[in-house]
Order: C-alpha cells, then structure tokens, then sequence
DNA sequence: GCTAGGATGCTCT
DNA sequence: GAGCATCCTAGCC
C-alpha cells in the first residue's frame, strides 16, 4: 500500500488528471477491500475554469477545493448521484480531477452488491461512486490516509484527450483524458487519441 | 443495437 | 425558481 504523496496532487490540475490514469483507487469498507484501476478523468482548473465548481469563488459546498491538495471532494449531483473529485493545485488555488470511470480490480461482488447490478459498475462518475461506496460523508477525506486513496498502478500506454462531458459551459476545452479502446470508460464524444 | 427524454433533489441566484 | 461535472428506460431502427 503506497497512496500517492501530497507532492503528486501539488501540481497544474491537467497533469495530475493526466497522471492518475492507470492508477489505482482504493476503498477499505467495513465488507472488504474495493478497488479499480483509472481509465477515465477530467480536469476542473479552480477559478479560471467556467466548468468548474469553484468558478464563481468559495461556497459551503466546495470549499473542499479551495483547501489543500491531496483530499478528496464528493458533491451530489443532480441532485441524487455523488460524484468523486482529487483536490489539486494549493491551497487558496482551487483545482480538482473529476474520476469519471474505473476498470474495477477488487471486490467485485461488493460493487455488484452497491449497484444492484452486474454491468456497468464503474462506467461513469455517479456508477463509480456508488459502486465504491463513496457517499458525502468522505467529502474531505485525506487521499495519502489508510481509507480511501490513490496508489500507483500499470502505467498506460497512451493517453487520450477531448472535450469534457456534461457541460454547458467550457465543454470544449480539451481537459478530459482516457485509456483509448479501454471497454471501461464512460460513453460519450467520439475519442481523440494522441 | 442506439438514442432521446424523463426522473430526481440539492445548490445557487 | 432555474440549472445541473448523471443515470436509466422505453421506444425506435
């Protein structure tokens, strides 16, 4: 067990989003161990970025960001999903990585358990969450403790990069980076491989 | 097989 | 009161 240091997330968002892929991220739960391997995430660069949370300054609901490097933010989405961001950047210099999709290695029949479902576990920010078991109550957490975090994994091959998703605004900044022909990421734009 | 649209409720204006 | 970093299903091809 080797969670990625402080140091790691200390830096421009768009190179860590692009350096955890392939890592891999791991929940210690009551039940047992979950973890899977990232294929899929989008970077949100704190208060320059019309995407992000953090555009429009500090709220109760994302200061998280505005705080130091290396925890985790969990927000509720449409308002029923949880969606899990890395914190990055410094303190005071919001930034996160949104995980988007995971290709699960462990604990399989525990995400088949959380997800009432056999497919489609971790195929998308809201699955993933609630195939991990992350709720709101990890909004916060420390990404280097014992709980939940991020360690390293089989380094990829190539990366790939296009528009984000589910954005109205800033969708066309090319901040979101994947594991080209991986079964595992989330559907949506056609892929730009680089 | 793929796509469009409804469900859903928290957050911010 | 509108918007939203999504998911699921019905319906169509």
């Amino acid at each position: 067990m080797h969670p990625f240091p402080i140091e790691f997330y200390a830096r421009p968002t768009a190179e860590v989003a692009r350096d955890l892929l392939g890592a891999v991220l791991v929940h210690r739960t009551r039940s047992g161990l979950i973890s899977g391997q990232i294929v899929e995430t989008e970077a949100y660069c704190g208060s320059e970025d019309p995407g992000s949370h953090a555009f429009r300054g500090s709220t109760p609901r994302n200061e998280v960001m505005f705080g130091a490097p290396g925890r985790a933010y969990v927000y509720r989405s449409y308002g029923i999903h949880a969606c899990l961001n890395a914190v990055t950047e410094s303190e005071g210099n919001p930034g996160a990585v949104l995980i988007r999709a995971l290709q699960p290695l462990s604990g399989l029949h525990l995400m088949e358990r959380n997800r009432g479902r056999c497919d489609d576990l971790c195929n998308g920010p809201g699955k993933l969450c609630q195939a991990l078991g992350i709720g709101l109550e990890l909004n916060g957490a420390d990404l280097t403790g014992t709980e939940l975090y991020i360690e390293l994994g089989e380094a990829p091959a190539a990366v790939g990069v296009s528009g984000r998703i589910g954005l109205s605004r800033g969708a066309d900044l090319q901040l979101r980076f994947f594991l080209p022909g991986s079964p595992f990421v989330s559907r949506g734009k056609p892929h730009v491989t680089q």
